[in-house]
DNA sequence: GTTCTCTGTTAATTTGTGTTAAGCCTGACT
DNA sequence: AGTCAGGCTTAACACAAATTAACAGAGAAC
């Protein structure tokens, strides 16, 4: 946990190539966990934080398109590559929906992995700096500056307030995904306490009430995890 | 926090690593605190003021380019200087679009790095001195002119008293960003008390009736932080 | 179901700002 | 010295932002 390495989970029935893989990305400077089917690796992930998953498609007991889904739901932004022995256009397809970042087909060279998953690691990057310095967030007919503390739709504006304003671009940023309540409270108040989150609900309830006529745009709560801004 | 020592905030996960950093650059004559991953260190900088901040990239729990995101969200100019492992030139990129001043590729001598914060603090005091120097700011068709003590546009001129003046300099030095109201205090007032605060309020005012045509032009309050002077 | 923890909401409280006006210096002028 | 004006501070009051309290419900866990 407190080692200078990004955690990778790897997912990879097949004994041997696991155990190189794992081996091979722990001397490149990963810290890696190695499950040989589905479920395992499902358990791991619950347990342990990852920076990126690589799975296998085909493995038994939960195949890694279905694994891909679960692990989405819980972190809906997770880093994944698939690892795939066929090299199907259709497995590829179906990869994609299921979210993956990229996808390598077997046989593959360590170098070229090691590419990828760099690649992925620095596109995610890219994506959350680019958030974090967007000026207007658009939610149907509202337009929301962050910089200006400012939303508006024709007819309609609203000043914010700073917890309003760096809450609802929190929001923003991670649209149709859960804000982790700890994540926020951790980025807005600097720490989390209690009171914090307290604070916080009162927060969501003043931005609920901004969009309250607008059913389609909903701040909706995911018990014990966060909040998630849903439009639409 | 009293002695006139830069303060450097160090993240680095490595424990050998960061200690014998922390020890080097003390015996150097800084005043350093070292923390072991990304979220201490954000509440390490929200706690203390530092004057330069030595980012590992690749830490637990928050990775370099995403902590110094945060930082510069709450400070636009400071000083960053990463610390990668991998020499990768991506990463080097994507560290100045976080907003490096500098980085530095391990393995390291002390010396180099000793040399680049250097350079970095000589760089920013430079800056500083010149915006210090300045002898207008340009305020959409506003002209501002420190030393002569006025403000004018077209069909306009204004003539400012001596804390006008400063707390209006101040502002155009760091146009965008939120200036501590501690910090104005203590530049302008020579010190930070409570009817200094109230006095500074009025001068707020004063300044913000100048610009009360413009909506443009804005001084905005952030709650419990400070003042920023907005233009557009 | 019962209990416990987590959330939604409103209201009370505390802390921080905005603004006006009155008071107090200080230096300029007589 | 007297007084005047300008610049700054202090007081006072109104208002805003943020936190805390209090209580009602929801959801999960047992």
């Amino acid at each position: 946990m407190e080692e200078n390495k990004l955690r990778l989970l790897i997912a990879e029935d097949d004994q041997n190539l696991g155990q190189m893989l794992s081996d091979y990305l722990k001397v490149k400077g990963f810290e890696t966990r190695l499950e040989r089917d589905g479920e395992a690796a499902f358990k791991a992930f619950i347990e342990e934080s990852f920076d990126l998953c690589l799975l296998d498609v085909m493995m038994p007991k939960k195949d890694g398109f279905a694994l891909a889904r679960e692990i989405r739901q819980l972190k809906a932004k997770m880093p994944i590559i698939f690892l795939t022995a066929k090299s199907m256009e259709e497995d590829v397809k179906e990869g994609f929906k299921s979210g993956a970042d990229d996808y390598i087909t077997k046989p593959f060279s360590m170098e070229v992995l090691l590419m990828r998953i760099e690649a992925v690691m620095r596109r995610v990057h890219n994506l959350k700096a680019e958030l974090e310095q967007k000026k207007e967030f658009k939610l149907l007919d509202y337009s929301f500056y962050p910089d200006k503390r400012v939303i508006e739709k024709p007819g309609f504006e609203r000043k914010l307030t700073s917890k309003e304003n760096e809450l609802l671009r929190l929001l923003c940023m991670y649209q149709g995904e859960v804000v982790d309540r700890n994540d926020a409270l951790n980025m807005i108040w600097g720490e989390d306490s209690y009171y914090n989150s307290r604070s916080m609900d009162v927060y969501i309830t003043k931005l609920r009430k901004i969009f309250a006529e607008d059913e389609k745009i909903q701040i909706i709560n995911s018990h014990g995890k966060g909040f998630k801004l849903l439009v639409e």
